[in-house]
DNA sequence: GACATCGTACGATTCGAATCGTACGATGTG
DNA sequence: CACATCGTACGATTCGAATCGTACGATGTC
């Protein structure tokens, strides 16, 4: 696309975190998880992964016969510039409207919010560092 | 792309927020908007509109010699849907580390925060029914 | 050593978004 | 009426993401 709305594709979001989930990992790893969910060819797979390196996103080094790859861009820079750039393109820059638009989305519930609240007056409590879900 | 991270492009989303500034608006109001601030031809902006009238975000009628477009999907309603996507693929379906990536983005003034908690907490104070920015 | 398996290398294809040019009918102006 | 302008119709092209198949070397097993 030669305006997209985002930096990154959805198979290629997918297969980031899975690398971030992992820390390290084999294409044999990440197809194997993505396989759990869905149809796809394990050299699809690869082509993603040779991708996301060619971008910067991943780094790989040999091991033996084959290549493992690592993050190179931490979980919360790649969400960051996401986000950002939804915020501009969608929501025009403006913060309260995106969360706005969020909670009307999804309800939440009391506890939700109260966590939401902390993360706003800057107790974000990261909940440990699980990059997976 | 085969699996788009969100529904719309760049430059739909762009056309559509014109078109929901605008209430009714013909292609080269459009163009004329868009092109205050970047090139682009008219045709390009032509096949774009009609593009999302094919997916059911605009809807066109005759006016004359000419066609007078007009949205058909309120904002939040695709500006929830796009949002909910990011949420699912970017954010493993978690609102709080969302929010936390956008507070840690753009560094909020305390007014900015005190807004976040009211439409957090419901009083959502939408500020009239201002599509545009 | 023969054979199956594993993993990569390479390239082809598809699909949707984005971009634009040209052709042509309608309309307005002198 | 001649001419310029406006707007659409149509189609071509490009680009990136996504998908996969085949070929081939390396490795492990009997």
């Amino acid at each position: 696309m030669r305006n997209p709305l985002t930096p990154l594709g959805g198979t290629e979001m997918e297969v980031l975190r899975h690398v971030w989930a992992l820390g390290r990992a084999t294409v044999r790893e990440v197809h194997d998880r993505i396989r759990d969910e869905r149809r796809i060819a394990y050299t699809t797979v690869m082509t993603v992964m040779k991708n996301l390196a060619d971008k910067g996103y991943l780094a790989f080094e040999r091991d033996g016969q084959s290549y493992v790859y690592e993050a190179k861009r931490r979980p919360e820079e790649v969400q960051g510039s996401v986000l950002s750039g939804i915020l501009d393109k969608v929501f025009g820059g403006d913060p309260a409207r995106l969360v706005q638009t969020l909670v009307a989305q999804d309800d939440l519930t009391e506890a939700d919010r109260e966590r939401l609240r902390q993360i706003i007056d800057g107790f974000d409590g990261a909940p440990s560092t699980s990059d997976d879900e």
